[in-house]
DNA sequence: ACTCATAATGAAACCTCTTACATTTTCACT
DNA sequence: AGTGAAAATGTAAGAGGTTTCATTATGAGT
């Protein structure tokens, strides 16, 4: 069933027909209303490859995470898709891992489906290799389609940043134990991303403005698994830090049970912040306060920029910055 | 740049360099060495469109789950996109929500993006209507196209399903629990899926057969989430219940927080078992014993029979089951 | 050197759509 | 009725591959 069947079905031409399923205003209503009624009844789509080689699109949108059984990750990508399916794309998903070959892979993998744009959620940088090396095939894929971070800054022709404003927020979160007393507070991470980075240095501006020394003892990296933050943190000192500001819920998790483990109470003894806002806040017991950094404003901002681009209209930015807020729960005393 | 191109650079034909391409055993080395040098350093792709109307498909495999921010989808996607990924397969993600007309929309949408195979997560049935109205749609699409149904059942032409033994399971935790003297077991359960259903009837059948009367008023509906979870199980008498059989980790969750709520002691008052083992269960506190459906070995065999039937073999079956097993941690005390 | 089978290559058809351009139809106005 | 502009429709040229079939090149066996 191909469009010569259509319009030989209805006694025009194929370019008529073409014309109706594009919904051409040069096709007289009454030709238009018979045509539409033999496409209706004998279901007739159009071929997605005669119609992309000609159009040059699929209305496909690339969408890499590293870990998609990662709370956030998945917040994410539920929202990308939502937003995307809407204004009908579709949505090729790739998930990644950390390593920077496999992210080249999925990468080039998509870009050989004909994607028309690229959304890279995250982690931007492994940790291994200078942050150009890191990013160079961001810049690459760029050339040939545009791309989008979310929470990531790559600087480069046709790539696109959106992030929540990770700085500001660890600065609050510090700010915020510390104004509850806390001068030892351990900042917990398991990435060199872009995201963790900028945490870490709301955190270590919030403590020198604070006149708190920075202590690079306190500065934890661990793999993202519960039980090795709690395990770490149960390697350190006791009484060496007095409350945990995690670059993410998992993490932060870990530290709960850290403090379950040492029975200090929470947040008496210790007082723990996560980051993400994400499904493992509530899961937690007690429940777990945490920055919410937006990810569905991210995300519908993500979206909208890229309608734009790929609209060609001019004026959109290559950074943007979303503002989070902290849900309040229990294992802070703010 | 196109296949022209190439050939005109490499002085052969479009055929040549097509075979090439395609690794056809009919070029001489010494052509395939100098055309593969060219397209290397031009860094030629095959364009995907022409390459499809040619070959009719695109490599590219439909995933459909309710909800990829479940923990349990996500897990599944995971999986899912890893496996095909390794195969060359690539991965469209949508995300229906669980409304019949979501769904449908997001089929014919994959559907006309062609292609090669639809996987249907979980969730076949709504609750509204018929079985055979709301499968429907996935005989419909399975006369486009082979359609496999993870932890669901329908039976039809070029549908295929696999799933985890529930039935089996749930037979054996409320067999379990019953052992450890428990005789008013609640199921709590968010969902009129085949899954679910087949956990009913386990649960159900081992009640019988340890000679307790089946007590509907046990038998608890209410939606994913932890707190609806919780706030039911308040809103019952007090000890109407010593024990709990959750048909997904979330709901297992709002259990736990029932209990801390009412003081009870897990597991000496109160046992709670949930469903999926997902990464909920080490988030809870009492860590979560949890059935561990082996998502990893359904969607590996879901994968491995949808090659088989992409390549044309036969003797694929049109059921496949999964055994499952307990993991054990904190809330019960088996 | 001459066959002849076989390997290597090329020409052209085909896959199904979009669209620029050409042609035909319509119809308001004289 | 005749004219001409506008509207409707059709023709044919791409878009970029794969593949069949025909043709040419190769080389082993005599």
């Amino acid at each position: 069933m191909n469009i010569y069947d259509i319009a030989k079905e209805a006694g025009v031409s194929i370019a008529t027909v073409s014309r109706v399923m594009n919904d051409s205003p040069k096709v007289s209503e009454k030709t238009k209303k018979k045509v539409k009624e033999i496409i209706e009844r004998s279901e007739y789509t159009p071929n997605i490859f005669a119609q992309g080689l000609g159009l040059n699109t699929m209305h496909t949108i690339g969408v890499l995470v590293p870990r998609i059984s990662d709370a956030y990750m998945s917040s994410v990508v539920a929202f990308l898709e939502e937003y995307l399916h809407d204004k009908g794309y579709g949505c090729i998903l790739g998930c990644s891992g950390y390593s920077r070959a496999e992210k080249e892979a999925h990468v080039s993998m998509m870009l050989s489906k004909h994607i028309d744009a690229l959304i890279l959620v995250g982690s931007t940088y492994a940790g291994t290799g200078t942050i150009e090396e890191e990013t160079d095939y961001i810049r690459k894929a760029a050339s040939k389609t545009p791309v989008f971070l979310i929470n990531g800054l790559v600087n480069g022709e046709n790539v696109y940043c959106t992030a929540s404003n990770d700085y500001q927020a660890a600065y609050d979160v510090t700010i915020k134990l510390i104004e509850n007393g806390r001068r030892r507070i351990a900042f917990l991470t398991d990435s060199h991303s872009y995201s963790a980075n900028q945490k870490r240095m709301g955190y270590e501006t919030a403590l020198t403005y604070s006149n708190i020394p920075i202590d690079k003892a306190l500065q934890l990296f661990v793999k993202n698994d519960i039980y090795q933050a709690r395990d770490l943190l149960l390697s350190r000192p006791d009484h060496s830090f007095d409350s945990v500001f995690a670059t993410d819920d998992g993490l932060a998790v870990g530290a709960v049970k850290y403090a379950g483990e040492k029975g200090l109470r929470i947040p008496e003894d210790m007082e723990i912040v996560g980051y993400n806002n994400s499904s493992l806040c509530i899961c937690s017991n007690p429940e777990l306060t945490s920055v919410d950094n937006c990810i569905s404003k991210v995300c519908s901002d993500t979206v909208e920029r890229l309608l734009k681009v790929l609209d060609k209209k001019e004026g959109v930015s290559a950074h943007n910055i979303v503002g989070c807020s902290i849900a309040r729960r229990n294992t802070t005393s703010f």
